[in-house]
RNA sequence: GUAGGUAUAGCUCAGUUGGUUAGAGCAUCGGUUUGUGGUACCGAGGGUCGUGGGUUCGAGCCCCAUUACUUACCCCA
């Protein structure tokens, strides 16, 4: 059969690989660095847990897993397999898959807080870095199995923790050294927006419509927003956010004016703001900061502040970063009043960012880190090379043994070169019997003999 | 869900208005060179042209269907 991958997904050869631990070190040692503990959680989910809580549309896209065994026993005949498909697909989906891969990282977490909680010390931090699924139409910069890696907070609903993420984030692009603008908005702005002209139910709608005032303009969100069925009254309300303009403080003022009189929008704005002032006082370094009204991500559980970083350069326009708060996603599992915020590096998409603007430090797209290969002649000297490696490595000394026996030296050099590999140590009977070992270096071609203490004490230094 | 693109050697791709035995580069293996690589030269192996139909004397090329991958939109992050 013809080998290939399914849609979405990618291999990472040793080149990538190499790129990706570089990644994935700078986020681990920050998320380190603040507190945060490592955990994991496993690829699959019951299908209860995962359903409802990412919106209508996230929930179409959970990758579900075909129950083992003989499905169609749980029908009595095709009478009654009629039935229920006629229910519609979600109530048949129940009687073949009980099962889901992980949609992100955050109910899966609060899944595990509730079933832990006693063993927990709140506020719990802690930091995940695996794999998720999502079973959506692949294009640039999306995948359907990509790296989330997630730093939350649960168990305290102080804004601090909104701030201590907010320098974690400053810090982690400055020193993937990407330019990122950070956006951030607060769920209860939209709810009081919601209050406000009384359109509670096309929230989204409008947040959609909104959104694209930069591509279509004023007329064009006007429109759209009368295409979606908002009444006039409306639209006249929400006129002096499509002139939302200028700094935060702008638009603080002008939110104010807009739902200072709501009392959700007195909380979102004084949060707002806290974090506008903290912000300024802490002094971010590398981020650009940014109150974005339009900014309402997709999924249902967030309830308060909501992130969201793009990189400011390249092509790749979608976010890198997302996150939030939610005030009661452990509640669906038992676990009331458990306030918890969170952000998600998408690892994927700032790889590609970074490939593309060339941010990869030079050293590390060698592909192997082999220090020192052994080459041979015939079973004696290769055999010898192997007591060699081993005492070298017991030093602490990367090397291998060129594994195949030819006396062709030639491919063996070649072998050394594509790797990357630095040295290369010829051993022939000559150098077995007088302890005299060759040791070529790779990158000037200058050869000299060394015994083998002296080997040992020029690769480790 | 909507619209486009692509599918030929292990990989990246050529392939003329439809015409003999389908090509190149890279990679692999062998040789020039039986103890020295990165670069040179010579040679070899490797293909049901995604799959199934159709048109034609004749299809890699045209038509239809199908599958996979991919891009954009919707959506999402």
């Amino acid at each position: 059969m013809k080998p290939s991958l399914p849609r979405g997904t990618r291999d990472f050869g040793p080149a990538e690989m190499q790129k990706r631990q570089y990644i994935l070190g700078i986020v681990r040692r920050n998320f380190e660095l603040f507190g945060y503990q490592c955990i994991e959680t496993p690829a699959m989910e019951t299908l209860d847990t995962l359903t409802g809580k990412y919106g209508e549309e996230g929930d179409k896209l959970i990758f579900k897993i075909l129950n083992s065994g003989n499905y169609f026993s749980e029908f009595k005949d095709d009478q009654q397999l009629l039935e229920e498909k006629n229910k519609g697909e979600k109530t048949f989906t129940k009687f073949i898959s009980e099962r889901a891969l992980r949609y992100d990282l955050t109910v899966p977490f609060a899944r595990f807080v509730v079933m832990n909680q006693n063993n927990l010390v709140f506020p719990f931090k802690r930091f995940q870095i695996q794999p998720v699924w999502r079973a959506d139409r692949p294009q640039k910069g999306r995948y359907r199995e990509f790296y989330q890696c997630d730093a939350d907070v649960i168990g305290s609903d102080s804004l601090l923790n909104e701030l201590d993420l907010i320098t974690l984030m400053d810090k982690t692009f400055k020193e993937l050294k990407i330019p990122a603008i950070l956006k951030f908005n607060n769920r209860k702005i939209l709810t009081a927006l919601a209050e406000v002209i009384q359109e509670p139910s096309k929230i989204s709608d409008i947040t959609v419509a909104i959104d694209k005032l930069d591509k279509v303009g004023k007329d064009g969100v006007i429109k759209e927003l009368r295409e979606k069925g908002i009444s006039e009254s409306a639209i006249t309300k929400l006129l002096p956010l499509l002139d939302f303009k200028g700094s935060n403080a702008d638009k603080i003022k002008v939110l104010n004016e807009l739902l200072g009189a709501t009392e959700a929008g007195k909380k979102g704005i004084e949060e707002l703001n806290f974090l506008l002032e903290q912000t300024k006082v802490l002094g971010l370094q590398h981020l650009e900061f940014e109150l974005d009204i339009t900014l309402a991500r997709g999924l249902n559980y967030y309830t308060g502040t909501i992130f969201e970083a793009k990189a400011k350069v390249g092509t790749l326009s979608s976010s890198i970063l997302g996150g939030g708060r939610y005030d009661d996603l452990t509640g669906n599992f038992g676990l009331p009043n458990m306030s918890g915020v969170g952000v998600s590096f998408g690892i994927d998409r700032i790889y590609d960012i970074m490939e593309e603007l060339s941010l990869f430090p030079e050293k590390i797209t060698k592909t192997s880190g082999t220090k020192l290969l052994f080459t041979h002649f015939d079973r004696d000297t290769q055999l010898f090379c192997l007591t060699l490696a081993k005492e070298l490595h017991d030093h602490g000394i990367s090397c291998e043994v060129y594994p195949e026996l030819t006396k062709k030296l030639a491919k063996q050099f070649d072998y050394a070169n594509k790797k990357g590999i630095p040295y290369v140590c010829t051993v022939g009977s000559d150098e077995m019997a007088s302890g005299n070992l060759s040791l070529k270096n790779m990158e000037d071609g200058q050869q000299q003999k060394l015994t083998k203490k002296e080997l040992i004490e020029h690769l480790r230094g």
